[in-house]
DNA sequence: CTGAAAGCGCTTACAG
DNA sequence: CTGAAAGCGCTTACAG
């Protein structure tokens, strides 16, 4: 006994309008080779019996599911938000659905994730790979979102670009004494985005860089970062890769009675969610996700129409889109006199 | 033509070892009508051909997918990430895949995503309803994941007694004249966390409700809440029912040169990622969504068990999980002169 | 213990 | 323009 699925299927319609399946799935997928007539007849009899196309029986017939994977390698980061839900718009939007797998920042469950979506039969596969993974030829369709420096990458934020920006902006404000603030050197987007904003400091300015991971590794986590110390010795501008760094700045700050943007400006990246709400609002760098989410899609679905799901595919060649500079409050001119940790001047928001 | 999956198939294993399929299939699952000896030849032959079922013949033959599809009311939600995780999780240990569709906070969105899920066979759905949505019959094993005082809730977090536990702590520390802020009252997870609030409220201790919607959209999004008029009234704990409204009100409070928690305490809900890494961190209330996504799971199997496909099935019985406390360092002992926004003394962390 | 056969729902050459 | 037939990969009663 076969487990019968609700609804109706081609040979209800083919059997109540007295002809063939073939007839009543061609009418329906539109090819052409069925009278006008018919159709019209197929159609309203379709949408009388309120019938829905079994995704099994076409899957199993044309060896494709219209179904993609996405591997993230950490479901719980921040940003996580903004990415799924723009591939998930871009993928249904493209006729696709969306299976999600979480690799946990593991490399064995990033590689047992990849398995489990190509046993699903999923046509293509989104990665958006752990740290410091190289992604193999896995035998199916596959897009990459990272950086431009990953290899193999398919689309990404222009991070480097985005790290530009910043400087631009800060260098344009007066600093000329920055602070840099990342979390991991490992990390590809993190270093592009470093790479961007060091290769705009002027002559004659200087910036230091300061991993928080390092720093918490020896210090314990979230324990302080030693912020008034760098403003006192003359730091005007903090700039971090991530908002989630620059909150913990701008809070530091607050708490040790420093003002921003009045005594230090303090600019974050990514525009999550709190980024608006905080006081002061935090000056930001977006990237455009739907953009990318597109691009993504686009150059995947290509790859899988050149595909008999035979032979394996290279990635296409990588597109990078553009950032977008977002000032809000944490921004300002620097305080005049370098080297005073107590400028009082009020240059609220 | 039809398309040719990568791998071998049953037949492959069949013929290469001269026995049927069926006996294959039977070996391989393990029914145990085959005989010890062939069902390891069959097992390594399979490994040795890097066999992988086809879950589209197994779904066309069985009618089950073994897939699920995840709803929710937007993708974008700060919870969302520890949300997705979890549930990605428990159904992948219980061998389902998870299709996610985002609602993007619609009605007719939402119908449209649940409708799309059914055309991909989902086995069952897991529902995070829009605000005020109630979920009819939609034809097929549905789990919802709200807060209890959801009609046709499956499963949630214990949301009032959440609120119960804020109020206890700050009772406990001395705390008399409350602020409740909350974002919407047309959200039963919130009005259920206030609820618990209230419902500990002491005789003689007075608390304020603040809805942030109501005053965002009066005075504009993300404007001052005017929190140090609230403090120099007396108000000396506030209580958010999010760690997003929390992290706002800090902020503001920071700015305004109030201390937290010496002059006020402020408590959210959720532990969002920044909520320890904030300066002071959070005190706030979690939720065990490994448990609750463990839960849903379960009883959107045990109703897809019990289901053939043919029937509707009606929710089972609501479960709640308790929400656990993380004392951090947003909330002290109340500042003994009640009408003082000003005191002084340093009971820093 | 093992195999032959049917059938899940669909699409596509091919024949009429 | 329409239909009969084959087949995608699997599982399951049934027969031997």
């Amino acid at each position: 006994m076969a487990l019968v699925r609700p609804g109706s299927n081609l040979g209800d319609i083919a059997s109540a309008l007295g002809v063939s399946v073939a007839t009543v799935s061609n009418a329906l997928s539109g090819k052409g080779r069925v009278s006008a007539e018919l159709v019209e007849r197929v159609r309203a009899k379709a949408a009388e019996l309120g019938y829905v196309p079994s995704q099994a029986g076409r899957a199993l017939r044309t060896g494709r599911t219209r179904v993609l994977g996405l591997v993230l390698p950490d479901i719980s980061h921040p940003l996580f938000p903004q990415i799924a839900q723009a591939i998930e718009y871009a993928a249904s939007q493209a006729g696709y659905g969306l299976l999600i797998a979480d690799s946990r920042d593991d490399v064995a469950t990033q590689t047992a994730a990849i398995a489990r979506l190509i046993e699903r039969d999923v046509d293509g596969i989104l990665i958006i790979p752990r740290r410091g993974t190289r992604i193999a030829d896995i035998g199916c369709p596959v897009a990459v979102i990272d950086s431009l420096s990953t290899p193999g990458n398919t689309v990404s934020a222009d991070h480097w670009q985005g790290g530009e920006l910043v400087i631009d902006h800060l260098i344009t404000l007066g600093h000329q004494n920055l602070l840099l603030i990342g979390n991991n050197p490992s990390s590809n987007v993190q270093t592009d985005r470093i790479g961007g904003m060091k290769s705009r400091m002027p002559a004659g300015a200087q910036a230091e860089i300061f991993w928080i991971e390092t720093h918490d590794k020896r210090h314990g986590h979230g324990s302080p970062l030693g912020l008034a110390d760098k403003v006192a010795a003359g730091v005007t501008a903090i700039a971090a890769v991530s908002d989630l760094h620059a909150l913990r700045a701008l809070t530091e700050l607050n708490r040790a009675g420093i003002r921003v943007p009045e005594d230090v400006s303090v600019t974050g990246f990514d525009d999550l969610i709190w980024s608006s709400v905080v006081t002061p609002s935090l000056t930001t760098v977006k990237m455009d996700m739907a953009s990318i989410a597109a691009l993504a899609i686009e150059a995947l679905v290509r790859v899988i129409a050149d595909t008999k799901r035979t032979h394996n595919v290279a990635a296409a060649t990588p597109a990078k889109v553009p950032m977008a500079l977002l000032i809000r409050q944490t921004s300002a001119a620097a305080r005049p006199s370098i080297g005073t940790g107590s400028a009082t001047e009020a240059v609220g928001p």
